[in-house]
DNA sequence: ACCTGAACACCGTTCAAGT
DNA sequence: ACCTGAACACCGTTCAAGT
């Protein structure tokens, strides 16, 4: 953004290498972003950060108050990100694309994800957008309750399946001893029958799918009033 | 469990205070449960876990490699004891219990959850748990890859649905500035038309009809052959 | 205003040592 | 075999100080 390169005071002092762009909020953000994708949420600190910005671990307590205030700004300049659809398509296509919007986001920042995932939205971004979402629901001619409901179950889908395919396969806490492949069909056949489906390149067909059920519940709720498939057992 | 008492020697030396009982991992692993949901997952260190224990925290390390095959341990802890529904059931109903079992171990040990949902299950115990599981979708009369997508689909929602009713409103990293009810009903119209139905007591509603949906899915889908539903835009 | 560097109270874990 | 305690390389953050 404004890059305003501020002639170097040469003092013969210290002459810092290339003087440094002086940081800023926007800075430490996008640095920040860059270093939880090469360290992990876990790898991430303030000291790591310091280093990639060339300054010390406590210049960004003079931008942000707390590691926790930045990681919060990081879900923020995030979800600002999400291209709202036109309100002129149908609300239950807008619905699927925000899914896959929001999913974009986890692929595009998979180490991260799970603090977006896990934090719980309620800053005036975020809201905006939790506003946007809902109102599509209500859209597709749902009734208050219904509304509520099936955003919230929509949502339990979404979050589930963009953490694992963020965190799940790719990474994540794995098991300390694993089980061998060939144990794996002896012992566990139905894990290994399933096994040729949770190949990741054919995760995409699984995430559609659920996408769908969720999506044909809506539409199936505007038509029949009030939530359908409620009388559970 | 085997509470042996080992009569204490005096030695006139220390005298240590009532002779505790030995370190062993069921020992440990129980603490471990305690402590984390005192502490919290972030909060949670074999430093505290010693002191809860009675034994400094380099002791624990001759029971664990390392606190991630605690933390390992403590997941096959919690997953033996879901209870595998009589096979005399039918599946979909057997599928509908294991997703109120799995949601008792959130609702039980919420601040260990997350690691819990997170955690790639590949230990013995937890595929022979994921082998159960993936066998009740089989047993709702789905071809292999129905079984395996919708298998998934469902534990997308599952995981999505207990990580929030956990994680989300009661705890978890909540935004730093938060907004104001009045600014709320104000600016963001559609969340606040949906608020009373967040409120925790009424969460079950919305995890029961969501689970229907995954669970007529499955129906459907054995009834029609192949996976329905996916033909996505 | 913006940034530094020492210091504090924590971590997980290694290692040599004690019984 | 089981447990200890000092030590190492890390954390987030406070604080007084530098420019």
């Amino acid at each position: 953004m404004g890059s305003s390169k501020k002639s170097r005071k040469i003092k013969g002092k210290k002459l810092r290498q290339p003087v440094r762009e002086p940081l800023s909020r926007d800075r430490i953000e996008f640095a920040a972003l860059l270093v939880i994708e090469e360290e992990g949420l876990e790898g991430f600190s303030t000291r790591k950060l310091g280093e990639r910005l060339g300054c010390e671990a406590m210049s960004i307590y003079h931008h942000f108050p707390s590691k926790a205030h930045l990681l919060n700004a990081l879900v923020d300049r995030l979800v600002v990100t999400i291209p709202l659809p036109p309100k002129e398509l149908d609300p239950v296509e807008r619905i699927r694309r925000i899914g896959y919007a929001y999913r974009k986001i986890g692929h595009d920042h998979p180490r991260f994800f799970p603090y977006v995932a896990l934090h719980r939205m309620n800053s005036r971004v975020t809201l905006e957008f939790l506003n946007e979402v809902i109102g599509m629901f209500r859209d597709a001619g749902l009734d208050p309750e219904s509304m509520a409901r099936l955003f919230r179950a929509f949502s339990y889908y979404l979050t589930g399946a963009v953490l694992d395919e963020t965190s799940g396969y790719a990474k994540g806490p794995s098991a300390v001893d694993p089980v061998s492949d060939e144990d794996l069909v002896r012992l566990f056949p139905h894990v290994a029958a399933a096994g040729p489906y949770f190949k990741p390149s054919l995760l995409g067909r699984t995430f559609d799918i659920g996408l769908e059920i969720m999506l044909s519940a809506v539409t199936a709720t505007a038509r029949h009033g009030q939530t359908e498939n409620g009388g559970k057992k």
